[in-house]
DNA sequence: TATAATTGTTAGGCAAGGCTAACAAATTTT
DNA sequence: AAAATTTGTTAGCCTTGCCTAACAATTATA
């Protein structure tokens, strides 16, 4: 069986912008260029010159100085891009414990080039952390004190512990 | 205090050219432009642009016709190329049970873009879920059971219908 | 060693995606 | 409504990074 990578539909650079745009239009209501290339620190040529290729491709609607809006093919482009994302920024909050800022960071490159199955494996790893709460001093718990003392709670060294009795 | 983005030094093309070219080397001996044309998957023309690129950079060594060699300063950056792909895979294989070639793809992208501290915390992960084998049963036996089954192992549901009785 | 095959380079093209400068339309202010 | 401000576009430039075609050097083979 050939490897077929699956070649993606749509540079980071296109997904950027149509989940910029998704974005404004839910705060918002009318999406202006200006807000585009504020929001992706662009500047507002290259905002016009991206909207012509997603026009091209079909995902935006866009006439001279008017507003800007996804067409249903542009919206379930976007609506992806921000489900990985979404899904990524818990999964590095949640599972990881990573700060909010960094998270989104990280999110915001890694949603252009996650597969969907490791995506599907993330969402339900926090999922199964969050089902499945076996001790009180459950799974993040346990996880957070190893990332603050550098070592094993109390309840893991003592079956650490109890090995290397054996051993001896 | 305000947001501050570590601006990448390199690209995730010159981040490739120098991975390929040290694990070349690593497996050969002497690195030729063609290896690293079969690797990459690009034509060597593209890769003798990317040689002059690099030297340009002070990253590769490469005089017409010759081999290619890594400078000190271009092999500290593909060891740490090589150090995230390989932390990344492993947090794929490990923590989140995926297939050895889809955690290879994604390492490969992935690699390019994330944050070092989240790199951290999935090393810390691993380092953490094999420490702590608290029940015999332990953490990724249960979420692989989560996995295959699509619901909770016994030792988790009962603890979660208690809770139900609870309510009632 | 002459020839063939392989390897590598040069030249030149192209698309993506950013930028600035200059201008034009739209909107706001007076 | 005229002027000023803001917003958006056009034109044109630049870099990255890939490509093909044609040629040149190197290496292998007869």
């Amino acid at each position: 069986m050939v490897k077929q990578q699956v070649e993606r539909e749509h540079s980071p650079s296109m997904e950027d912008y149509l989940e910029a745009i998704a974005m404004l239009r839910d705060a918002n209501k009318a999406v202006r260029v200006s807000q585009i290339s504020r929001r992706l620190k662009v500047r507002m040529p290259s905002v016009t010159s991206a909207l012509e290729r997603l026009s091209e491709k079909g995902l935006v609607v866009h006439e001279r100085y008017r507003y800007v809006e996804l067409t249903p093919e542009g919206e379930s482009v976007a609506e992806g891009v921000v489900h990985r994302h979404e899904a990524l920024s818990r999964f590095f909050t949640e599972a990881l414990d990573i700060d909010r800022e960094t998270a989104e960071e990280d999110a915001c490159k890694i949603e252009h080039v996650i597969s969907p199955l490791s995506l599907e494996r993330m969402i339900k790893f926090i999922e199964f952390i969050q089902a499945c709460p076996l001790e009180e001093p459950n799974f993040p718990k346990r996880y957070k004190y190893y990332l603050e003392h550098g070592q094993l709670p109390e309840e893991c060294l003592a079956r650490g512990l109890e090995k290397e009795e054996r051993r001896k």
